[in-house]
DNA sequence: TAGATTGTTAATCGATTAACAATC
DNA sequence: TAGATTGTTAATCGATTAACAATC
């Protein structure tokens, strides 16, 4: 990486997995070059947009050529830090932990998960792609062990404040969170929201919207 | 709702789940009344920031007491639409479908799971929590008989563009999309993505990030 | 070399924060 | 009435877009 600002904008963030995602449907496509416009439009960005979010990171591209597509996603893979692998484990097996628990993008990000965690007993000892289900009481133990640095909180939300003080306890680095709460933690542990009642609920709030709209036509 | 601005930004939006989320907090704790300020100290935002999103929709306050918990609460409910119904279809039944189907947000959102739809036929026949799994081939008809107005598209990204071909095609209104993919719809048909793969690979590039400047401390 | 397209600076736009008069 | 706090306007900040010199 040539250069590296330190203060990135979430913005800016956030929009380099789409990046990613469409340079890799490129290479799949056997596309080598792209300039900034043709990568917009099939984005729906501007190319400006494009052209100041890369080099946030660098200059990856050339004058009057573009950028070589291969090499764009493999300098993004590198900036997401998708080369470094992180060991993982769910707390909380329940429907969600478990589709979690078989979801293949684990593979591509870096992300191996290590092990499950519930306080049901019924469900503590199956396996889910050969990940045992532990008793949660196992947990603090398990993350030493096995050298954890992410958990990921599929819990209630009654029960996540307490998971995520029982993780933080043992240094873990990142939590993703499932469980529809925020959670109060360190200042150094980072903690990635996926909040499914709330994405509803914009859902629900555009449709309203919409049918407002169409009723005052 | 005294008055109703149309052009509302998505910033906004995407702040009413938490504001709604954490009167209901509010109301359960039996607190009646809030300033904006001591709303924006709980919540992480400025007062500003409260008055100025709530002004949107209408002046739910009163000057000199602040506003009544429930009664913004009810207000808030009222803009997102959680209290018309919206009738819902889950397409792809696999992990991921079946943990949607089971999830117990749909309740409080307005939307009612009526049915779901895969290709597998291993999958179809089976119920989960009283929904029957059927044949794909059944969707268009089913659309129409039980005035399905959503879909969630839970299938891979291959088959998601042609999953909601079919159902814009059929008048869907909206999509709730678990597809890592970007959908291409008619512009009135409603799309709101869940990009899990984007989420943890901005997880992954926030450790990586933390890392790279512990390193240079 | 001429044409294309980047990297980067400047201009614009939108969102957030501050300030304060209105008013309960 | 005096104090508190809103609703709303103005100021600031940050993010996006436009422009263009640098350069491949």
């Amino acid at each position: 990486m040539e250069k590296m600002r330190s203060n990135i904008s979430m913005a800016v963030i956030r929009r380099l997995p789409k990046y990613y995602r469409y340079l890799n449907d490129l290479v799949e496509k056997g596309v080598t070059r792209i300039s900034s416009m043709e990568f917009g439009r099939i984005l729906g960005f501007t190319a400006s947009q494009i052209r100041q979010d890369l080099n946030c990171f660098g200059g990856f591209g050339q004058q009057g050529y573009g950028y070589n597509v291969e090499e764009l996603r493999d300098e993004i893979a590198n900036i997401l830090g998708l080369n470094k692998t992180n060991n993982a484990i769910i707390v909380g097996a329940g429907n969600l932990g478990q589709a979690i628990a078989n979801y293949s993008g684990f593979r591509g990000s870096g992300f191996i998960l290590k092990g499950m965690f519930d306080i049901n007993p019924r469900l503590v000892g199956i396996s889910i792609r050969d990940i045992k289900i532990m008793d949660i009481d196992e947990m603090s133990e398990f993350i030493k062990k096995a050298d954890i640095n992410v958990g990921i909180i599929c819990t209630p939300k009654e029960g996540a404040q307490e998971v995520a003080d029982r993780l933080t306890g043992e240094r873990i680095k990142a939590i993703w969170n499932f469980a529809p709460t925020d959670l109060d933690v360190p200042e150094d542990v980072i903690v990635e929201n996926v909040h499914l009642s709330e994405s509803l609920m914009v859902l629900a709030y555009l449709m309203n919207q919409r049918e407002n709209a169409e009723d005052n036509k």
